[in-house]
DNA sequence: AATCCGGGGTC
DNA sequence: GACCCAGGATT
């Protein structure tokens, strides 16, 4: 079978470059005898859906080190996990972080299942996170399909028909590549390669294990590969934070529903977003500063401009919105970065006013 | 099938 | 700054 020795091929390569993660457990180690922890395998992967490695690598040792279990965390209050996952993004992932936690809890045992197709039902987990966990945690041989999986095997086979349309096509493709042997590693090969040498632009197809067999090398496609489907413009939205300061250093701030932009998280009252800043009032009377300046942030399908208003306020003051949260209790590091931007531009304003 | 969800890196 | 990258849930 070539497929089967092309898998060899990457596995030797994988055998020498594998990065080394926090997450991971190496060759060296499992000839040990170690085992995949699939808590920690599940964190991590969780955590990597749509960010890098790079980004990942603090978050992943602090949530391990404050909560060593799964059952700690599922035994930890919503806030604090929701604070602690402050800047990582997409914090949908988050809630499900905990929803799931809690079911492998309650369900489960405190045990992760360890199959594809139940692991599959647990919230948060889709068909590549649920393929990962199996393949890596639990040796078996499912096909792990991310971003860089499509991008190695359309290039390996030259696929030029755009994503997301492609994705079937490639999703087959990577299907006859799987081996039976160290399917887990194999999985994190294909991976490691499209991030370290098949990489978006500028593929480094010199020194790539599989530029025999890669058809786009041979075409000189390999750098226009995957094509996708355009994209459409992002539009600019505007609003106001309201950030006031209570004379006792507490701030006035609001959870944020689940549902939505932001969901879960911690946020300054104000104004909704929109192409222009719809009408609104304060989340209290005060004497409300403008000093000036806009926070500057894109999400995923707009672009933001949000000014801000600040107010020091006495004690007995009583807001329409939010709830004052104690100087001691309130960390910055909790904020979404919008948020933090948007404290950052106060923060200043209020020591000139001093 | 299309849309909603952040943030960081590269050019 | 503009552009690029990368899964799951929802509808």
């Amino acid at each position: 079978m070539r497929e089967t020795a092309q898998a060899a091929d990457l596995l030797s390569w994988y055998d020498v470059h594998a990065r080394q993660m926090p997450w991971r457990t190496g060759p060296a180690e499992r000839a040990a005898g170690a085992r995949p922890n699939p808590y920690h395998v599940w964190l991590s992967e969780v955590m990597l859906q749509q960010t890098t490695v790079a980004a990942v690598r603090e978050y992943f040792t602090r949530f391990t080190a404050l909560w060593p279990t799964v059952g700690d965390l599922a035994a930890e209050e919503d806030a604090r996990v929701m604070g602690e996952w402050a800047g990582l993004g997409y914090y949908a992932r988050a809630r499900n972080l905990l929803k799931c936690a809690r079911v492998v809890v309650s369900d489960h045992d405190g045990t992760f299942p360890d199959t594809r197709e139940a692991l599959l039902k647990l919230p948060g987990i889709g068909p590549y996170t649920a393929a990962a966990i199996a393949s890596i945690a639990f040796d078996r041989p499912e096909v792990v399909v991310d971003g860089n999986v499509e991008r190695v095997m359309a290039r390996l086979h030259d696929v030029h028909t755009p994503l997301p349309a492609a994705k079937p096509e490639l999703t087959a493709l990577a299907a006859t590549l799987t081996p039976e042997d160290r399917p887990g590693d194999y999985a994190q090969a294909v991976m490691d390669l499209g991030a370290t040498i098949c990489t978006p632009r500028n593929p480094a197809c010199g020194i790539c294990p599989w530029r025999a067999p890669c058809a786009a090398r041979a075409a000189g496609t390999a750098p226009e590969l995957p094509k996708k489907t355009p994209k459409k413009p992002k539009p600019t939205r505007q609003g106001v934070a309201y950030l006031a300061l209570r004379e006792d250093g507490a701030w006035l701030l609001e959870t944020r529903p689940d549902k939505g932009l932001l969901g879960g998280m911690l946020g300054w009252p104000g104004s909704g977003w929109a192409e222009e800043v719809p009408p609104h009032e304060p989340p209290l009377e005060a004497d409300w500063r403008d000093p000036g300046g806009e926070a500057l942030h894109t999400f995923t399908h707009f672009h933001l401009r949000l000014s801000v208003r600040v107010a020091r306020v006495p004690m007995g003051a009583n807001p329409r919105a939010g709830a004052f949260l104690p100087a001691a209790t309130f960390r910055p590091s909790d904020l979404p970065t919008v948020m933090r931007k948007a404290f950052d531009l106060a923060r200043g304003a209020f020591v000139d006013m001093e």
